[in-house]
DNA sequence: CGGCATCCCACGGGATACTG
DNA sequence: CAGTATCCCGTGGGATGCCG
């Protein structure tokens, strides 16, 4: 039956088979995540936490171009989902000071794998896109 | 003292290490292709080619509720950076089939190891993220 | 110093309709 | 079947200003 539907029936390349299961299903929690840490700031936020706390004017400075506003939305995103904590110190002027949890370091890990292999193919993804920008120009 | 080698090759004990490299402009190749590959669908697609080729339509068929026109923008920015090749069979009706390219394919890994991670720590962060509206409703 | 509030614009992305 | 074109709205995110 079923005529004209190929059935790819997956012949994998040199690549080992995986356990995992790559349904829609299974890849959408990854994709969640993805999306949720994918945006403009959170990553490099961090990865700037990454050495310790730090308070926020510093984080901002280090960052640069991010906006106070971006700053404080993108670190109560990262404090609403358990990645760090926010330390008030009520003094005057006030203090706060902002660090990574168990979690966010935990993050670090999966996270500066994608950032080495960033470095190491960022080269090869601007050729390509070179190349396929000038094939139509 | 400016830092001299942007590595991000961590050995990642979970104490935080004293001289982390974590400068803005280290991290911002990572940030880009992270903000490239996590928006809503490039990822999910990466994935559903890991078996091997598959054409638009089984594409579309696989990614539930992805449209035909986030489908094609996003297969071609992917081909763009030459993480996926595009091969027309000038047929009628036309068959096309996209297909991994080894730069595609070794992104899975570190998108793979991020997305355990997700699959691992997504309860955690659920809970962080309930308690956390929680605590001001 | 840290951080809301507001305005405002650019872009992502869904729905739909049309073409080769 | 695969894709393009159009419409349209929700959101992301910068700039600015005010308040503890």
């Amino acid at each position: 039956m079923a005529v004209g539907t190929p059935q790819v029936t997956a012949p994998l390349p040199p690549e080992p088979p995986e356990r995992l299961a790559h349904s829609s299903e299974s890849c959408r929690p990854a994709s969640e995540i993805l999306m949720r840490i994918g945006d403009k700031w959170s990553v490099l936020i961090v990865m700037m936490l990454s050495g310790g706390p730090l308070r926020f004017s510093e984080l901002k400075r280090r960052i640069d171009g991010i906006s106070q506003r971006m700053l404080t939305l993108t670190l109560r995103g990262l404090e609403r989902d358990g990645l760090v904590t926010r330390t008030v110190t009520p003094t005057i002027p006030p203090r706060v000071d902002y660090e990574l949890t168990a979690l966010g370091v935990s993050l670090r890990e999966p996270v500066n794998a994608l950032g080495q292999w960033a470095f190491d193919n960022r080269p090869a993804m601007l050729a390509a896109r070179a190349a396929y920008d000038g094939r139509e120009a």
